[in-house]
DNA sequence: GCGTTCATTTGCGTATGCATTAAATTACAC
DNA sequence: GTGTAATTTAATGCATACGCAAATGAACGC
């Protein structure tokens, strides 16, 4: 469905599209480089809009453009991970005060309550792919439901960056039970309008989880992702 | 001074600087439209590197490209400046946590004192234009110190969306005393390496001083900036 | 006078070509 | 064989050209 206030998809907006997708999907791992016209060609356009996409990916962190070596994928260290995880951890728990300040009702809150309710199925199947996408979904609902476009869009940044991490600690971590429990938290705080309990439950749900990837990543020395 | 490290500076690269140098000094003011061959031609180079640098400028919020319309410099609404305050008021707070648990000597913190040094000088003078550069590296140096180059990124970002709101509310505002002590309080907590007292007491003069900008901005309803 | 259609102009989006310069390769001296 | 200088290669950074869609304005009917 094409709404009639989106604007023409321009082949920038698809290099831009397109590069992430193969950024996530690992076709362009980590540390590796990419010559410009390489990606044209790979995309079927002229090096111009792939210019274009990359100065726009280059500002969001995904990727560094040097002279002469093309396009370097990004990776993500530890350190990198700190930051980003202290970041989130900051944005969203302003985000959970700020929605239970709206006074919103259940209807509202709907997308939310399904984020969860899809995320305890997953877990009872064991579906931890499943299981991450609507993990995704509650966080993204959650910080919409919070107001601030700003923080939408540096958290959206923010997540970007450690998708592909999660695709390698998802299945090392212990089944995120203590997950679903501090979603249903920040829910009941956001649905009873009380913004300090949000805050805090999802700044404990943050912390935990950003701690426990952290330890992952040391206890299985992995350096870079 | 330019190290040998210092990459070249494309036209790209002046590009940026100068755009970003005519929006702040309202050469070009918020609300404005401009051709691309038109700040092409101003600024002695084609539209290529002009484009670049404003997709560049356009993720960083400045800017927006608009297809036959050119480049609209984006004006700031109060709602914008309340996105922003917040956002701001969060991560410093976390920069100034972090601050603190680093154990920072005072010759560590020399930048820091000696920003706050000067806006207590610059204030006995009601030298507001000096008083705001100092307080400008006062912030940025408490993040820097804060050790997370993320949110040193994001900060800068929102503190230049907001540097053209600055030039209006300076002279309208009440003599920043209440700030400088604020600041004092926030360098005393970081050397003693008290992060819960640096974190509550730098949030609360940040929300203070959102606060008092969206209360003048109200009071003498600007719309946008 | 007002709305509608058609012609014209204009400016972006993109492809393309080229100069520059860093990197790679070879030639060469020792 | 190793280090250095000369030469070649190659990829970016940028200027330029052009098609196309949107905006503007003209022509025309009512």
């Amino acid at each position: 469905m094409k709404s009639q206030l989106d604007k023409p998809v321009s082949n920038t907006d698809r290099a831009i599209t397109e590069l992430r997708r193969l950024v996530f999907s690992g076709e362009l791992p980590a540390g590796s480089d990419h010559l410009e016209s390489e990606l044209a060609e790979r995309l079927g356009m002229s090096r111009t809009p792939i210019r274009e996409a990359a100065r726009t990916l280059e500002s969001q962190g995904l990727l560094e453009l040097r002279a002469r070596k093309g396009v370097r994928i990004l990776p993500v260290s530890p350190e990198d991970m700190r930051e980003i995880y202290d970041v989130l951890t900051e944005l969203e728990s302003l985000a959970a005060e700020r929605a239970a300040e709206q006074g919103y009702s259940t209807t509202d809150l709907t997308d939310l309550a399904r984020a969860i309710a899809d995320m305890d199925a997953a877990l009872d199947r064991k579906d931890l792919d499943t299981w991450a996408e609507a993990d995704d979904r509650f966080h993204t609902e959650l910080v919409r439901l919070g107001g601030n476009a700003r923080v939408m869009a540096i958290t959206a940044m923010m997540s970007d960056q450690v998708r592909r991490a999660r695709a390698v600690t998802l299945f090392m971590r212990p089944l995120p039970v203590q997950s679903n429990e501090d979603h249903r938290g920040v829910y009941e705080a956001i649905a009873k309008a009380d913004p300090q309990r949000a805050r805090d439950l999802h700044r404990a749900h943050r912390e935990r989880a950003r701690d426990m990837i952290l330890g992952l990543l040391e206890r299985h020395r992995l350096r870079q992702l």
